[in-house]
DNA sequence: GCAACTGTTATATAATTAGTATAACAAACA
DNA sequence: TGTTTGTTATACTAATTATATAACAGTTGC
């Protein structure tokens, strides 16, 4: 799977890396059980810190999607994906809110927003499926 | 309007408060030409710093969302809010792609998703219109 | 056994961001 | 003449981000 990074984003190198692998999940590019490379490999190919790997890999163990033996290594978790969790499910509509209150104010109608959303849907899922 | 911030919240205070200006403006609760407090006026009400809310008050006027007369004060955009522009399609799509991945990876549909946006709609636009 | 690798932990440092605290300025206004 | 406006400047604290090393304990392959 190959990562791009964008060293002068305002995001995160950690969440960059976070958010490029969930996709990798979501595209079915990165299957269950598959084995991620290990924090200093990665560090390596992208030429950043150890730990930044470290610290991404760790909030994706946390929200359970891969799994990370002692000293074995990282993998995508077998045993599936979270679920969407009424957890979830709020922390969602929170991220949602702000996107949607701009959209609205500069007189997006829910059916624009809808097309916008769709888009990026085939986007990522338009891989093998 | 009241404007309710979280102060242990991981988002900013400058930004939760540029959020919940745009969404005042997006539920009509706000209207064109309509004054905004006083930069000392809102600091004071909300018990936080001057410079924070001149900071959102900033990001705000950037955006076209608001003009700041130099000795007069702050109104509501009165020649309507910026548009949709390719750039901010752009800035909408990469905020949306990272969200709507994780909903992918976690087994959400395009129509589950829909309909948590359709909610949000509603929510905000939900006054009178 | 030994070397190489694994995730983990610890410490230190630099740069940036977020937020606060004051203070002063020039223009507008009652 | 005060008061209020946005603006600008300086200084400081705290937290975050990222890097740089180093060491540890368990695993694996030779």
């Amino acid at each position: 799977m190959i990562i791009n990074l964008d060293l002068q984003s305002d995001v995160p190198i950690y969440l960059q890396l976070r958010n490029k692998i969930i996709e990798g999940i979501a595209s079915k590019e990165l299957v269950a059980g598959e084995p991620l490379p290990s924090v200093r490999m990665m560090a390596a190919d992208l030429g950043v810190n150890m730990h930044t790997i470290n610290k991404a890999y760790q909030l994706l163990k946390q929200d359970g999607f891969i799994l990370i033996h002692r000293q074995k290594g990282v993998v995508v978790n077998p045993d599936g994906m979270p679920e969407v969790t009424n957890e979830y499910r709020q922390s969602l509509k929170d991220a949602l809110r702000p996107i949607i209150g701009e959209a609205i104010a500069r007189g997006m109608s829910a059916k624009d927003f809808q097309v916008v959303c769709a888009e990026i849907f085939s986007q990522i899922t338009r891989e093998v499926d």
